[in-house]
DNA sequence: CTGCATCCCTTTCGATACTG
DNA sequence: CAGTATCGAAAGGGATGCAG
């Protein structure tokens, strides 16, 4: 059907998905299966802006919309149904006119959340200092 | 110079940094800029797994390349020199015949190593819901 | 207001072959 | 071993127009 909503590879590289393969033996390889398949969507940009504007309670498409600077409407809608999907984030219509559509964190999306703030946190904290190692390094591999 | 080791754009979308832009007066928009800048790297599937891969010790490129199965020689070498560039990995060469090069998280690396692997630990503990989200998800969308 | 479909350009990434 | 160079395929993502 909707091409917009089921663009055929919405999952992983095929090397992240590997049931055939046993878990590694070496106590060094941290397990890729499942870790991964919860990266690739915290991977996601606008996944994890949602995440963050949804965590103080719900909202509405053009609200987020607006709080995310610079989102098309392609990819809010894209995210938002990835993150549903998920089950991550909840959407109840109203069927009102204009319509009106809510969306909230589950209670599984709101834990997940936590990880993610304390993310955006330590990046807010350390954020000059990544932006100095950029400089000196750009400066270093080209004067 | 190396095309492979400056991919011109390894920033951000041009709507994530924005200095020109306030912070913005509504409460419930958190600050995109920093965080945004700090996220691009984490959202970075690869960039993630070398972080972990490097929490419990310095390792060669190979002894990387095998433990994240998947990943290429060429994503794994923009990767380490996106962490390096980052100041999170450092790269130490051993004159060596062949040759050894050793990657090992900073300081930096390895603050950041905590609330990602706290975020690796919610993945795994919740994998299952989050499977079982999605395939009744494709089920009523599709059944 | 919310959202789907299409066009189309850009970026990403894997495969492959080659070097010190 | 640890890269680098190049190429082609695929995915990402914006702009626009249309619909309920």
């Amino acid at each position: 059907m909707g091409t917009l909503l089921e663009p055929e590879n919405t999952e992983l590289p095929a090397c992240y998905e590997r049931p055939d393969l046993p878990a590694r033996p070496d106590p060094n390889h941290a397990d890729c299966r499942g870790v991964a398949s919860v990266l690739s969507r915290v991977g996601d940009k606008w996944s994890v802006f949602v995440i963050m504007m949804l965590s103080d309670g719900p909202k509405r498409f053009n609200e987020l919309k607006r709080m995310i600077n610079g989102i098309s409407q392609r990819m809010l809608t894209l995210t938002l149904r990835g993150l549903e999907r998920d089950g991550l984030v909840t959407r109840t219509i109203f069927p009102t006119i204009p319509p009106r559509v809510d969306y909230e964190l589950t209670d599984l999306g709101r834990g997940l959340s936590r990880p993610v703030e304390a993310l955006g946190k330590w990046a807010k904290e350390h954020l000059d200092q990544i932006e100095a190692a950029r400089t000196k390094f750009d400066q270093r591999n080209e004067g």
